[in-house]
Order: C-alpha cells, then structure tokens, then sequence
DNA sequence: CTACTTGCAAATCATTTGCAGATGA
DNA sequence: TCATCTGCAAATGATTTGCAAGTAG
C-alpha cells in the first residue's frame, strides 16, 4: 500500500493464464503445473463459486495427486491478489467472482437457497427494485457496500 | 416460511427488552437472566459489532459464569430471528447491527483496517460516490446485495 | 543448484452441539 | 412440575500453516 498508483497499463485483452503469468513472474513468483491448472478451470466457468465447487471440478486432478486442497487455497488467494478474482463472504462461506474479463455487476441473494444472481446494469439507480421485479425476486432489504479505503487509512 | 405473511402489527416505540419479551413469549420460549443481560447491552450500544466485541462488553458477567459464549451466540441468533438485528459476514467475521429503532443505512467498508462506516441517505443514487467523498473515503469499488426470495424459492 | 512450491497432516478459529444439571412459568 | 435453558466440553468445518520432499528457472 506504500507503492502509490500504478499506471493501470495491463492489456485487458489478454487471456487470463497470461495475465496470471504477468503476475507471477513480476513476483518471482513460479509458474506451476498446479497454477496452471487452477486458472485453467477457474476460467473457464463463468461466474461465481466457492471452493468446494471448484474442487468438485478438479476432482481427477486431485484424485491424481496433481493438486491438493491446501494449493487451490492458496492459489485463489494469489488470483485475488493479482486482480483477477474477487473474493466475499456469504454465510460464513468464502464465494469468488471473476474479475478479469467479466463486467461489473450487482447481487440479487436469495436468502432461502443462497442462490447469487447477477444483475448487470449500468443505471445504478432505481436497480433494486427494477431488476428485483424483472427476475421475479420477492424484496426483503439491501444492503450497499462501497469499499475502498477510509480518510482514517489514507493516513489523511 | 410457511406462515404467509405477518401483519407488522409491532409497535415500533417498545424498548427493545419489552419486545424481545414480546418475540420470546410468542414462541413459548422464557425470559431468563441471560437473554435479559444480553439484549440489554447489545441495545445500550449502537453500531455494529461482532461476538468478540460484544463479549467484552460481558466480561464481568462472563467471569461471574453469569453468561456464557454460546448463550451469546444462541440469544443473538434469537435476535436475528426476531428481527431486532441484522447479521452479515465480513471477511469470515459475523457482525451485528441493529434493525430495530435504528434507520436502514448503506456501508462504508475499508480494506485496510475492516470498520465499517455508516452512511444513511434517503436518496440512494449517486450515494457511492457522495458519501464517500463526505467521508474522504477512496473508493475502490462497490457492491450491492439485495436480498430477498428467488423466483424459484418463491414457488412462482 | 536453491529458492519457491506443494502435499500432508496437524493446527486454527469462529461457531455449533450433546448433555446433565439449573431454572422459569 | 417439567419443558425450556444454560454452561461445559467436545465437535464442526472452513481455512491456514509447519515442514520435509518436489520442482521451476
């Protein structure tokens, strides 16, 4: 955090183990078969999933001893790290979202199967309820997160 | 979930010891020492808080083994499900506001040191970008979460 | 080579639960 | 009285970590 603005100068356009490469390499850090193989698949399905859901989809790797929990772990967190995913918490569960690649979006949460569904729309106003009825999503509340970093942390 | 919906028939005025007497009594559950000591300082404090904050408000009581932690955490599970407070997860940490005599509000969340800001506003467009600035907050980014029932869950 | 990685097993940590004794209505 | 509670200790379950062996550059 004491490194100032960076220049925001990553292609977009590149896929996203290359940009994972870029990430790594400028960190020493290595370019495994294990990475590999997680961004892979993490890529490769859109939207959201928690950790048992992308393991169910690394089953034969980790089956096969080509990767472990405790790597997926640690590799999601270095994606988060890099940019490329999102991280947040739903009920004590840790859910990830694409962040490389992927637009912008907000959340319809369904309290009784704690279904996530994307809303995408560029009007911020009037979204809740727009988009609430457009998806036949009975409202309870909201709740609007802005994060960021406070006066107090920006050392103002 | 099968009880249709409820009349809201609540007298909002109710100190919330006397309403939480009222939730209790309703469900053929008892008004004991413990569930009276607990709402009485989680309503004597305002703002969010998590368990262990809430425990150190407890301390005395917790050492006099007046209360102890899982009847914390049994009387605030009550209290979510009497409506009185609203639990949310951030990074993995269970926090609790207040939802009863307390207006709805948006959050402020910083990365860097994990308090959370409140930001009430009626209007709620252009709310990012304006309460943060009022707060010199650097905004990074957002995230909305309606919550409610799905379609599907709905049965439609 | 040798520093970074990984898998394994064990450790964490917040939250939950089984149960016998305590207590409110 | 006696069903509801509580405290305690132990269980859970997701995530993390120590460490010796593996591997990328």
């Amino acid at each position: 955090m004491s490194e100032g603005y960076s220049l925001h100068s990553v292609d977009v356009a590149l896929p996203p183990a290359e940009r994972f490469r870029q990430f790594l390499q400028s960190g020493g850090k290595r370019i495994t078969q294990q990475r590999r193989l997680i961004v892979e698949i993490v890529f490769s399905h859109h939207d959201h999933f928690d950790v048992d859901e992308l393991i169910e989809h690394l089953q034969d790797l980790i089956a096969q001893r080509k990767v472990s929990r405790p790597t997926v772990y640690r590799t999601l967190a270095e994606l988060v790290e890099a940019g490329m995913l999102r991280k947040m918490t739903l009920g004590g569960r840790s859910v990830y979202e694409h962040d490389y690649g992927y637009p912008r979006h907000d959340h319809l949460f369904c309290q009784m199967c704690n279904k996530l569904l994307e809303v995408h729309s560029d009007d911020r106003e009037r979204l809740r309820d727009a988009a609430a009825e457009k998806y036949h999503f009975r409202v309870l509340g909201h709740r609007m997160f802005v994060t960021g970093i406070c006066a107090e942390c920006r050392g103002t």
